[in-house]
DNA sequence: GTGGTCTAGACCACA
DNA sequence: GTGGTCTAGACCACA
């Protein structure tokens, strides 16, 4: 339910999976110490190999979003100490894609005008979709 | 001189040579009608197979930044018609990093903030067109 | 069996692929989302350098008529978005060609009863959509 | 002044002008016997290399669309000899394009709608422009 | 000289 | 198994 496959997507479908479980886990949509769907189940909902799964999940483990414990599964770690280092490269993306504003003839007051205009709208609502 | 190869960077050489060379052209370092490298120069240049040079300005022909006349060599194409198309893919970029602020607590005010320390600054030094 | 390559066609052999399998997923005889021969069954079948194929898949996927997935394979993409524009790629030929009638002094009435002659047997046994 | 070049064209450049010349020729802006440019003044009026619109001429020598006398140089031919087989190729080329009606979902009465509007306008200036 | 096509064969990550 | 990238090297038409 949480999580949507799209085949058309570039990105392999272990990395599809591990973005969209961080960012559930991110946003508090699966809590602290909260436990993962198992990679079985998981891996029958979406009707994809197990081992793409028990991959996405490994990199949530590598990546500090979770912990495992065998015999009991996966679950969302306490990612607030992830915060300052997932904020510099929110800074960074952004400052990447502000370099090519100057060459598009976009300037800083369209962009801060657009960025309201979108983060507004956000901003009510909150849970990001 | 123009062009530099990352090889940590995990996108193909290709990707590299094209994003790198479209964005020369998109700033206007690269004028319109201005002659590229040939294939063979920017192969030895790089040293780089001409097969994977050749796939590189493939892309920029079929994305409209360029046109190649066999025995003549490749053009930077007129790329203003493709502002557009270009602009609001910048936008479209934009909101995608914009999505994610609200999970990592950062607000309008700090994005527009940020904003305009990033792009003030280029502005003053500006000589992209 | 339903690609055929034409050696005297002075066409590139990755062109007459990839358009062959545009018109088969055109007409839906491959249909949404279904599997597209492997690039290695089609060079082994047709006895054809598997880059070459790989290029013919390439122009496939960037025309939007297949998506590919490494590991899985490439599968023919929903075209109905695309037919507004081949309609009106359709309607451009055309009038390229019909352009040159009046200077061969073929009127009007040649070509629409050519037209009414040729597509009328087409309608009968039409079995593509 | 007849003759336009155009780079971004992918034919080569000895084609477009064969072609160019060809039209002027089949459509009777250049008449029976009528001299043609000088292989020099066109070389020099397209600031194309003279070798490249001797080969253009050659494909007209070839193609029976003019005949070239030693010192004297090229004249456009009788092409009213080439008419039937010309009248060929132009239901031949309309045949194939035709042929991609029925999966568009474009029908007979949709064609010969298009035909007639766009012929009736040419026939009234019939010059093609 | 130029771009473009093709083969042969290696190697990679992904499923 | 799958698609994708890259090298090496040959060959072609065109300018």
């Amino acid at each position: 339910m949480l999580i949507e496959i799209d085949f058309r997507d570039k990105r392999p479908l272990y990395e599809q999976i591990s973005d969209r479980l961080k960012r559930l886990i991110e946003q508090g949509v699966i809590g602290k110490d909260e436990l993962l769907p198992s990679v079985r189940a998981l891996s029958m909902e979406l009707s994809i190999n197990p081992n793409t799964i028990q991959k996405a999940y490994g990199v949530l483990d590598r990546d500090g979003y979770s912990y495992s414990v065998a015999g009991k599964g996966s679950f969302a770690a306490d990612v607030s100490a992830l915060l300052p280092a997932r904020r510099e490269a929110f800074y960074h993306e952004l400052d990447e894609v502000l370099k090519r504003a100057p060459a598009l003839g976009i300037g800083v007051a369209d962009v801060t005008e657009h960025v309201r205009g979108v983060m507004k709208k956000g901003e009510q609502y909150d849970t990001d979709h």
